[in-house]
DNA sequence: TAACGGGCCGAAACCGGTTACACAGTCGTC
DNA sequence: GACGACTGTGTAACCGGTTTCGGCCCGTTA
């Protein structure tokens, strides 16, 4: 069942019917047709190994997302699995579980096996991630960095927007839960201290907590402690976690305190009441960052090398006016 | 940056450094110095695709999901992606969307790149399943197949167990939302019907659905016209869709419905109020399948080729006594 | 001292494809 | 009729490792 096999059978040499798989163009029709039948009575199969191994490229891409459980990552993979697709690349999709030592060896792990390797909101140090960009083409999102290509999620003008939603509805004490250190929780607080200046309100900031439903759950104390009337998650699945606890203890929302997430995950819509939520584009992201990946693969080089996508406040039902039982 | 540029800056062949990087312990301790530390100055690292190729086997193994956004797929990756890194394999994933013949697209693409490949709840052919079988290794869940290892969530008690509790509770009306046909959905039905007909209840079995959020939200209506006081859904995403679908209505759970979900995910305990669910256990079955998987890709033929885990319910806040409004 | 055994290492074949190059045959053109 | 261009195919080197086999050297034993 190797190429030879093949080529005695249909009585030609391996050449040609490697070029029979390849570039069945070159190859005379009466040729290809031998080679074809005798492979497939043969049932042969070119070795995608031995294929990465000459030619040099694998055929794959690889993209490493911090948790897979999280649906913000699973609308990245959906979205960077279409696209791989698309343009005939296979998509190996590994997670480091939020641990950064893990992260770096997953990336080590795949970037020899893979022609680009897509990071997603990567924990690694710089020069890790530089060191990694040497062996493979890289492309990142939610992180920046000199000389590697990237797509952000730029979330300053929605969250301040979301700020701007509060402040109409009355809300003059806002707290914002912090989510772990990096360009995301960096755009989202810019944006909300933004906004905040400007509207004349002074945040208070929690924080930071893992980006974890149970953070929110236990963040919840602390907020109704620092007596606010609205709270900014860094995203939904801590929100989410807020409405838990507030409903445990009898708070209501949006009446009592209103409620904010980010990412617009499909959580978003499933919890009571439906988080308003600052839409974070991620399937946008995923198809973006693959796109570009497999640009800069193939080396159509087209001058861009870093997307900012905006996000937009969803207004649902967890945010409300404050009423005289809010203070 | 190849095997040879080492060894000529050690001054010793190919071969050596390359048993220096497989099998240290058959090299001279000196030379094997000399051959790290010239590997170490020209950054040399072993190319895996060459490795893989010569020793015809690549360290990796595969799993196809059928939607990676559904997090009781997420938790079986998370276990076995821990399982593999243990035995020091790489995990890739890939999904399938729900589609069969994406399904076996990628199963197909996956399969000459892996060592092993664990297909979890496959809906591809028998045919299909057993033709990869024959290309690589393959243990399935939630299938059965003559020949190949299975690791199956068995429910059939677990789920007659709820039907029981609701019968406590005092529930004589019970519909019970099916799922895609497979062997997850048959465990369910089969416990439920048995349970029902041993305690006289005559269930109103609605759909299939697809297991997802909006089937819930879609068969809510259903559910109410069909005038029960329970109702039992294949898996969480439907239960929550039923939940909110309720709260729009203001029908209330548990007061005037009860609700049980299967899986027992991490959005059960999101939602308000907390599931009854049948708990499942992904991450056990995740972690046997791929200990099984890798026994097999090893040989270590240990006899046992199909498991079946048992479920189990677990009783939270959407299920309650029936009330004289419920009827 | 010769025979033997084991540890260490190198030469070369091999894994299963791809591809640069050479060469033969066909066709069109002057 | 000779020349060049073009098509189709084969030869052989190559991708970057692994592994078999055998040789050398050294210490041990008879």
């Amino acid at each position: 069942m190797t190429i030879r096999d093949v080529a005695t059978r249909a009585g030609v040499s391996p050449a040609t019917v490697s070029r029979v798989f390849s570039q069945p163009e070159t190859v005379a029709p009466g040729t290809r047709q031998r080679v074809l039948t005798a492979a497939e009575e043969l049932r042969y199969a070119p070795n995608p190994v031995a294929r990465s191994l000459a030619r040099r490229r694998t055929g794959n891409l690889g993209i490493v997302v911090p948790d897979i459980a999280n649906s913000f990552s699973a609308m990245i993979i959906k979205a960077a699995q279409q696209e791989a697709r698309h343009a005939e690349y296979a998509l190996f999709v590994t997670a480091s579980e939020e641990l950064v030592d893990d992260e770096e060896r997953q990336a080590r792990a795949l970037a020899p096996q893979v022609d680009g390797l897509l990071l997603t909101s990567p924990q690694a140090s710089d020069a890790c991630l530089r060191e990694l960009a040497d062996i493979v083409p890289v492309v990142v999102t939610n992180r920046l960095l000199d000389s590697v290509p990237a797509v952000l999620t730029e979330s300053a003008q929605a969250t301040g927007h979301a700020v701007e939603h509060l402040h109409a509805l009355g809300h003059r004490e806002v707290a914002y839960l912090a989510g772990p250190d990096g360009y995301s929780n960096q755009s989202r607080t810019s944006g909300l201290q933004a906004a905040c200046a400007r509207l004349g309100l002074e945040p208070v900031v929690l924080g930071p907590f893992p980006a974890r439903f149970s953070s929110g759950v236990r963040a919840a104390d602390l907020v109704l402690a620092a007596g606010v009337t609205a709270v900014v998650a860094f995203n939904d699945d801590i929100a989410a976690g807020l409405l838990t606890r507030f409903a445990d203890r009898g708070v209501r929302v949006p009446e009592q305190i209103s409620v904010v997430g980010h990412d617009d995950t499909a959580l978003a819509e499933m919890v009571t009441p439906r988080l308003t939520t600052v839409h974070i584009p991620a399937a946008a992201a995923g198809a973006t960052a693959t796109q570009l990946l497999i640009r800069y693969v193939r080396g159509d080089d087209s001058g861009v090398r870093r997307y900012e996508l905006p996000s937009e406040l969803i207004v649902r039902g967890s945010t409300g006016p404050v009423t005289a039982r809010s203070t």
